[in-house]
DNA sequence: TAATCTATTCTTAGGAC
DNA sequence: GGTCCTAAGAATAGATT
């Protein structure tokens, strides 16, 4: 037989670079992500570790994969199972380790209420426009590491929101009591200055 | 010849569970997570996204990876490259984005603080020994989500400083005002009770 | 501890549906 | 979007150095 056999051309080698056509780019972030994932479930099996992966698809997206669940991760303080403490360093590591639990905890907080279902992201839709709760997630500060930078971040959150007409009556509640008041909505630019 | 002539077995297949041998699993634990890194990087650079991943070694100690830089993606929301908000919905999904931005940045500050180098490391202990600034980092709560939690987690904190005669003069500054004075130390127990 | 080796398994590019 | 297929490239288990 003159014909090779050969019914596919098999995997090619490809360069590592940017994938110009956006369907082929599409198709592979998609492979690929899923091998990372089971790879990374492997390596958290194998090795008893734990593990955070996100990643943001080039349309900004977020994706996640936690293994085992994240939950086990955020309690294993809280259960008591602190590492021996026998110095110092391993007091400065417990806290470490306590305290990125946290920033995983909430992550998957604002993960679980955004994602779990469309019905809540209705649900959230509505709040923004017909109440006035405070207590909202967006609203609630997420640290206070930085109160100057957090205070410039919420004061354009409430310009953002104002130019929706969201919280044109309400106070943003913040961790600094310097916030400067919301005004009225003013039109919309694309790109809202900095300062 | 006799002799197969194969010089080493090769890859093996192996079963996906916890590998018994320390040896062998931390063996594993470090390949494997070499091979993860290249493949988020190769998905970086191909599909022009944006990564973080964390992971926790069975000792505790976590290791991140970012591709690009993990700045570059704290700082797209800040410098207003703001997606077109054309309805509520994309406005959740900025907000959404912006706040999951803030917590890789924050984790970002925690690693940077504690993992710069051993002299930052040196220079801690010796803080925890010597001063009474009370916006030390492992003093300042990470968020105000859940205040309840929040300050049975400090609490716990001030009894494990106490343990180790770190903080019986002063107060855990916390966003709650209800937080219980740290008693003198105790015996100090493996896992301490947690009410 | 880290690099290297090699045979084998695993992953995946490119299609087809 | 998802599945299946194949063949070739890539990763890696087990061992050595």
């Amino acid at each position: 037989m003159a014909n090779t056999g050969k019914k596919t051309k098999g995997k090619q080698k490809i360069e590592i670079k940017m994938i110009e056509n956006q369907d082929d780019r599409l198709i592979t972030f998609s492979k690929r992500r899923s091998g990372i994932y089971k790879k990374i479930g492997e390596l958290s099996t194998l090795c008893g570790n734990e593990i955070l992966f996100i990643i943001f698809s080039p349309a900004g997206k977020p994706f996640t994969f936690g293994h085992p669940s994240i939950e086990s991760i955020a309690n294993r303080f809280l259960n008591g199972n602190i590492p021996v403490v026998d110095d110092m360093h391993a007091l400065i590591e417990a806290l470490r380790t306590v305290r990125i639990n946290k920033l995983i905890q909430l992550y998957n907080e604002v993960q679980s209420q955004i994602d779990a279902s469309n019905e809540t992201q209705r649900v959230l839709a509505q709040q923004i426009t017909s109440e006035t709760d405070s207590n909202r997630w967006w609203e609630t500060p997420l640290d206070q590491l930085n109160p100057r930078e957090l205070y410039e971040r919420y004061s354009h959150f409430s310009k953002l929101l104002d130019l929706f007409h969201i919280s044109r009556s309400k106070k943003i509640a913040t961790a600094s009591s310097t916030v400067a008041p919301t005004g009225p909505a003013e039109d919309a630019p694309a790109n809202f200055p900095l300062s």
